[in-house]
DNA sequence: TTAAGGTAGATGCAAACGCATGAACTTCGA
DNA sequence: TCGAAGTTCATGCGTTTGCATCTACCTTAA
């Protein structure tokens, strides 16, 4: 019999999350997170794919980490001089968050590395096709913030 | 032009990865971790699938957690009487765990209510055939073990 | 203009985590 | 059979995280 549209999309779900911790704890493995942990890696490689400062809420966006351990990891990061942090000029709360010549360069060392044990990892297994795929499909899941009912959102701006 | 095998496989995997990332957040926002966190709920949902007891060290492939940090939170969810852990009779060392009755339920509970949001954030943005593509992806992703050297098995077994 | 409400980021504190290591047990080779 | 090496889980300890809250600033409306 066919599955339900409902536990198809939690059956692939659960691979999409098996896959990951998979995946994950084999990068993890890999003896390049001397200098940098994943975490720390994640946050200078998104501040990498940006060319102009970023806001610390917009790192957040694709971090999984809480506002304050952000907040605490950039810090860190600062303090040890790979990002620099300077104050919004347009906005007194916020911070301009970008990358120090010694952290692009630290990014580029361990993201080198870390490429080829992906490319190794995704590309032995998966044919091009299916990489174009999970690509299309990631694009799709990331994207398809359509909340029924956002409550961050006022009535207003639902409208339009 | 096309891009190098190298380059498609590093780009689909960042696009699990942002996937992941926005749906976790999305999945966590939801008001229904009141009793079970998401990482103890991962927890009982793979002692779920399992009928028999499992070892906590089989729990720990699909959690992405410390042998440590895993110890101590099924530590916490048997005091909490959620798990059981019994000794292994067939290996000293090891433990046989399994849900009780009251874990069960709360599994069963918050599954149920998390499997909604699940339906709704994969369903409302896949066609059926990118579900099965998904699943069918996530499942070469986390089964293709592959590594070039193994440094936990030893020779004898890697010939066969 | 100004007060109310919202947003960005920082901080106190308890809980949880990872790393290194230890204890108990099993497995393997001589 | 017996000792060395490996495996499984637990524990000590410093670090990091999340929650709640705070401050500072922006935005909106009366």
């Amino acid at each position: 019999m066919t599955r339900s549209r409902s536990r198809l999309a939690n059956d692939s779900w659960e691979s999409l999350l098996t896959a990951h911790a998979a995946l994950m704890k084999r990068f993890a493995a890999e003896p390049i997170w001397d200098e940098l942990s994943m975490r720390e890696y994640d946050v200078l490689y998104t501040l990498s794919k940006h060319e102009g400062p970023i806001r610390l809420f917009e790192l957040g966006r694709g971090v999984l980490l809480s506002q304050p351990a952000l907040s605490r990891l950039v810090e860190r990061l600062a303090d040890r001089g790979l990002v620099e942090r300077t104050a919004d000029p347009e906005d007194g709360r916020g911070l301009r968050l970008g990358l120090t010549a010694a952290g692009r360069e630290a990014q580029r060392l361990v993201g080198g590395r870390h490429a080829v044990d992906v490319a190794r990892a995704v590309a032995d297994v998966l044919t091009d096709e299916e990489m174009r795929a999970l690509e299309s499909i990631g694009r799709k899941l990331a994207g398809g913030q359509a909340p029924a009912q956002d409550t961050h959102r006022t009535p207003k701006e639902a409208v339009l």
